[in-house]
DNA sequence: GTCTATAGGATGATAGAC
DNA sequence: GTCTATCATCCTATAGAC
C-alpha cells in the first residue's frame, strides 16, 4: 500500500503507530510527529482521529467481505473452499498487515454507523464460514467435531497471522500457504 | 477469582472494563463510577492505575509460567506434553478471563521492570513450547512440518480463547478440552 | 474509607496568519 | 499546506476535611 495523497500517507504512518500501541494509545501529536509535521496540519487532510481508524479498518473488512464472497459462488467442495478462505486471510495479511492491526484489536473504538458497519460484516463473514464447514461436515470430508470448535480455532490462528508473520523474517508467502492449510486440515501428529 | 480485599475488588471491576475497551480507553473515572465511589478514593487502596494492569497481568503470567514448569518436568511424550499445554491454557482461560484479557492486549501498556519482566516470561514460555514440538518431530510424533508453523497455530487459538469461551454459552470445559486437543493434533479432514 | 477541591499536564480540535 | 496560539475537556494523582 503506498501513499499516492497526503491523506494516505497519514493513514499509513497512524496505522503503523495504531499497530504497536493501540488506538488510545496514539495522539494526533504522534502521528504529526512521525510525519514531521504539526498535529493541527492533519485536519487539513482528515476530518479527524476517527477517520482515520474507519478508514483503515472498514478497508481491510471490504476486502474480506469481497474475498469471502467470490469463495461462496463457487462451486468448490467445502475442503477446497476452506482451503481458499486460508489463502484469503494469508494474502490480505500480507497486504494490509497494519490495517489488520486495527481491525482485530481497535474495532471497539468505531463509532456510530462505522461500528454497526463493521460488526455486521464480520458476523456475516462468520456466518459463512460456519456454513462452509457444516456442509464439509455434511458431506463428510470434515469430521463431526464440534463445528463452532472448528470455526474458531481456525480463524483464530489466521486473525493473529499478522501479529507473526513479521515477527519473523517473512516466510516465502507459497510455501505459508502450503504449511498452514496442512496443519490447519491435516493436523500435527503423524 | 473472589474479592477478599477492597483492592481486589478494584482489580476485579477494572479488568471488566479493560477487556470491553482496553487499558488505555478505561478512566479511573469509569472504573471508581463502576464500583459506586469517586475516582480519589480508589488510591486509598491501589498505587496508581499502573498498579492494576500490573497485577492482573503477572498474576496471569505467573499461572503459566508454573504450569509449563511442571509440563517440561514430567516424562510425558511430546504429544502428551502439549496435550497438558492444550489443558493448561483452557484451565487458566476458564479461571482467568479479565486477566488473559490485558495479558493478550494491554501488555505493552506495562511500564519498567514489569513489561520486561512479562517480556521474559513470555519468551521463555514460547522457547519450552517450541522446545516440545521439535522434540515430537525428533521422535517422529509429530509431523515434519515447519516447527514455528505449528508452535503459532496453536498458540494463537488458544490465545484468543478467553475472547469465544464466554461468548458460546459456556462449554462443559472436559468437552471443551477432548475437541480443542482432537481438533489441535489430529486437524479436521476425514 | 470516602469525599470535595484542585493541581498539572495531555488530548482532540479550531481559528486565523503566512 | 503548514504554522502558532488557543480552547475546552479529559486525564492521573494529591491534599486535606469528615
Amino acid at each position: 500500500m503506498k501513499a499516492r495523497t497526503r491523506k494516505e500517507e497519514i493513514i499509513i504512518v497512524a496505522s503503523r503507530l495504531f499497530k504497536e500501541k493501540g488506538y488510545n494509545a496514539v495522539s494526533m501529536r504522534d502521528i504529526a510527529l512521525a510525519m514531521g509535521i504539526k498535529a493541527a496540519s492533519l485536519y487539513n487532510h482528515i476530518q479527524g482521529k476517527q477517520e482515520i481508524l474507519s478508514t483503515l479498518i472498514l478497508e481491510v473488512a471490504q476486502e474480506f467481505t469481497l474475498g469471502m464472497n467470490t469463495v461462496m459462488l463457487s462451486t468448490a467442495t467445502p475442503t477446497e473452499k476452506i482451503t481458499s478462505v486460508i489463502e484469503l486471510h494469508i494474502d490480505i495479511t500480507v497486504n494490509y498487515s497494519e490495517g489488520l492491526a486495527a481491525l482485530n484489536n481497535d474495532w471497539m473504538h468505531l463509532e456510530n454507523d462505522d461500528l454497526s458497519d463493521f460488526v455486521k460484516m464480520r458476523e456475516n463473514y462468520e456466518e459463512n464460514f460456519r456454513k462452509i464447514i457444516k456442509e464439509g461436515i455434511e458431506k463428510e470430508e470434515i469430521k463431526a467435531q464440534h463445528p463452532e470448535v472448528i470455526l474458531f480455532s481456525i480463524l483464530s490462528t489466521l486473525r493473529s497471522l499478522y501479529v507473526w508473520y513479521q515477527k519473523r523474517g517473512k516466510l516465502d508467502v507459497n510455501i505459508l500457504k502450503k504449511d498452514m492449510v496442512a496443519v490447519l486440515l491435516n493436523g500435527i501428529v503423524v
